[in-house]
DNA sequence: CAATAAAGTGAGATTGATTCTCAATAAAGG
DNA sequence: CCTTTATTGAGAATCAATCTCACTTTATTG
């Protein structure tokens, strides 16, 4: 059994929850990816695999799979939530093209150590670190000076 | 004139734009707040001077305010958006509790020749400073505790 | 193996922030 | 004034996210 597996099935039984179908099949799809993803991302991932899980369910079940630590809601970008998990990938920076929308990611190695000092001089119980810079990609860049 | 006054009208005759009461009118109400406010909060400011603008014209004119570097979108919460001015304010990290809502500013001071180190090596012109942690302040933290 | 209770699901309706449309109005420049 | 161009306000439209509720799974018990 996989670790995100285990976890979460402690998870849910420590509050009488039940790892349902469903449920299993949004857990593995979520660890298949390796990118951030939206809703209907996961959705369509699903179903070409044939495993039919409806909409609702899926945002039933994004808020269980954050609550329980394996998931962290870290971009909203053209209006949309995203999401990526988190267990065993280290925090990070996003840079967020505006225009093009490609995300880089960067090391948070510099910084962490600041901000959980930060964050234990005020008692802040950090849950999900949402650390965007958004603007323009130096290609996106290029191409607004070329066309003034 | 202010400043901001000034920077907000170079910015539109630029681009054969123009500095309109309704525009105006936001202006000033978003100078005057001294906290992150979403349209809701400049809606009700300007109704409450009897400086009636839409809703309309408020969510055409936040993005000149952004695109003319005088505000910043920095929050999202409770499914809105927040912006705050950024004019003579430096940046800082935000500590969002998401129980209670507060928003809790700290310096940037230790981080942003770091995080502008890397956004030089990588050509990337920053233009939004998101830099966000989700959690429990030390109140709602105690209480979550004690209710168990 | 039923039978029962509790938790979960899917389809579709609803909500609500944001965007869009378009006729009417305001600003700029002769 | 007059003309041109930009802007506005009211309300309709959009669409991600949430909610409702009848039906289905899952776990438990006898
Ligand atoms: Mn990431
Ligand atoms: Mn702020
Ligand atoms: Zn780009
Ligand atoms: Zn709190």
């Amino acid at each position: 059994m996989k670790e995100y597996e285990r976890l979460f099935t402690e998870y849910l039984e420590a509050r009488s929850q039940r790892l349902t179908q469903p449920r299993r099949l949004i857990l593995e799809a979520v660890f298949s990816l390796h990118d951030h993803f939206d809703v209907e991302q996961l959705y369509h991932r699903l179903r070409i695999h044939n495993e039919e899980v409806s909409r609702a369910t899926i945002y039933r079940t994004l808020p269980l799979l954050v609550e329980s630590g394996l998931i962290q809601h870290s971009l909203r970008q053209a209006d949309r939530d995203f999401y990526e998990h988190i267990l065993g990938h280290p925090q990070h920076l996003h840079w967020i093209c505006r225009k093009c929308g490609t995300v880089v990611e960067t090391s948070l190695d510099m910084v962490l150590p600041l901000i959980n000092k930060v964050a234990s001089q005020q008692r802040f119980q950090i849950e999900d670190y949402q650390l965007n810079l958004r603007g323009l990609c130096w290609k996106c860049a290029d191409n607004e000076n070329e066309n003034q």
